[in-house]
DNA sequence: TGTTGTAATATGGTATACCATCATACAAAT
DNA sequence: ATTTGTATGATGGTATACCATATTACAACA
């Protein structure tokens, strides 16, 4: 950096704590599938592995049980969230709701600016999906629709977005790799990006609810799928 | 009771934790406002205050921090979160949103024995209302919105409302001593009552679309009134 | 009067000890 | 073979110790 130009500015963010690091690493393993639902969360076992201690291990569950990706059960402790299709189908119905009154807003407000960014990020979503890796995917299209939502000024609604995909993540994953689809999931936010980029709230509405809706069938099929080999 | 009726169940439910009773202590005392937004949560005055450990606080601190409560904020641990307008309104939108879907689907699925069950949450609310009482009003509001939500079968999205209620009760409890409401909260809520009872599921959104609107606007007086007065 | 250095105090982060309760394994009794 | 009693281990709940860092108070110096 030139010497000249160097500023001194505030310090905004604290450095991480361990509490950081293992709620971000035990949120990415359950929502990974590497815990799986139902799965016993056994402290001293987790302590061992990520090597920390109790308090570290305990003040995590507690966070993501708030977060509903832990509950705790009678007689059995803490245990990854499990999810039937009644709550699935539910969680898929909220984020109808809230990702289209956010494609809405978001094709309302669009500028060039956040034009040329919305086509970035779908660039990258498209890259991603070439290279089949699970977690490039999911960063990319979270970062899709952080934008969408950002654009939209509706920071509360994708908050509570990205606590709902959390609690789905393992059934977008298996969707995510469900060949019968018959628009692929980068055509359906292709679809999104076209109508706000446009500036036409109504397709940009449309669009997100024939994207959830493919994906909440996708979703039905691979629980009753499961139940089935249960 | 009769001894010859006395059937032995499963236990369901495991006995209280300190931490359960703690949580519930600390959500409460923010949500009224004992705890002001901005107030530092200082482990060590809290743990004497309560006569519990600093395992107890923290763990009760990282739960209420996820449910949106509390804040972390750097060089400064953490505080009662705080909320502008901007947030308030987003979470009026949000709330408008599911509560009028709900209140949909509840005049869709409408019975009976919920026609009767809605109609004693009514007259509960008026009897609380009559009282004065800040918290049984409350605790009446929140029993009538749970029977909606859990007619409609919107579990989840009566937990997310629920979220979102507990970060705008100071809002709430001032719009709820407000004099210069065109209608009552009460009258809000029996027209929804009445529109879910009828079976009117069109009319249903709109009762609750004018109760948010309403409500909305006190709100946003309200906090335009504290700003001048900081 | 303003600045700097330093000691004392406060605070959150993290580790660990202790305990009560529950689950499991196994022996003894029927 | 089944039931019962008991010992052992596992587990979550809770308390407390220790530490590093930040804040505050105050003295010394210019």
């Amino acid at each position: 950096m030139d010497q000249k130009t160097l500023t001194l500015e505030r310090i905004e963010t604290a450095p991480q704590t361990l509490r950081d690091i293992v709620q971000t690493k035990m949120r990415d393993a359950i929502m990974s599938g590497h815990f799986a639902p139902g799965e016993r969360l056994v402290e001293r076992p987790l302590c061992e592995q990520l090597g920390v201690s109790r308090t570290v291990v305990r003040e995590t569950i507690r966070y993501l049980e708030a977060e509903g990706l832990v509950e705790t059960i009678s007689h059995k402790g803490p245990i990854v969230a499990t999810l039937n299709w009644s709550q699935a189908k539910q969680i898929y119905d909220i984020r109808r709701q809230l990702e289209s009154a956010a494609a809405e807003a978001a094709a309302k407000a669009s500028t060039p600016a956040f034009e040329a960014d919305l086509r970035a990020a779908l660039a990258q979503l498209d890259e991603a999906m070439r290279a089949q890796d699970w977690s490039v995917i999911f960063a990319a299209a979270t970062a899709f629709y952080e934008r969408i939502f950002a654009q939209a000024g509706h920071t509360v609604a994708w908050e509570i977005v990205q606590r709902l995909n959390g609690r789905i993540s393992r059934l977008r994953a298996l969707t995510l790799s469900a060949k019968d689809r018959s628009t692929s999931g980068l055509a359906h936010m292709s679809a999104i990006a076209d109508a706000v980029i446009r500036k036409d709230p109504r397709d940009a509405r449309a669009a997100v609810k024939a994207h959830i809706k493919e994906a909440a069938k996708i979703a039905q099929a691979v629980l009753a799928q499961e139940k089935r080999n249960d």
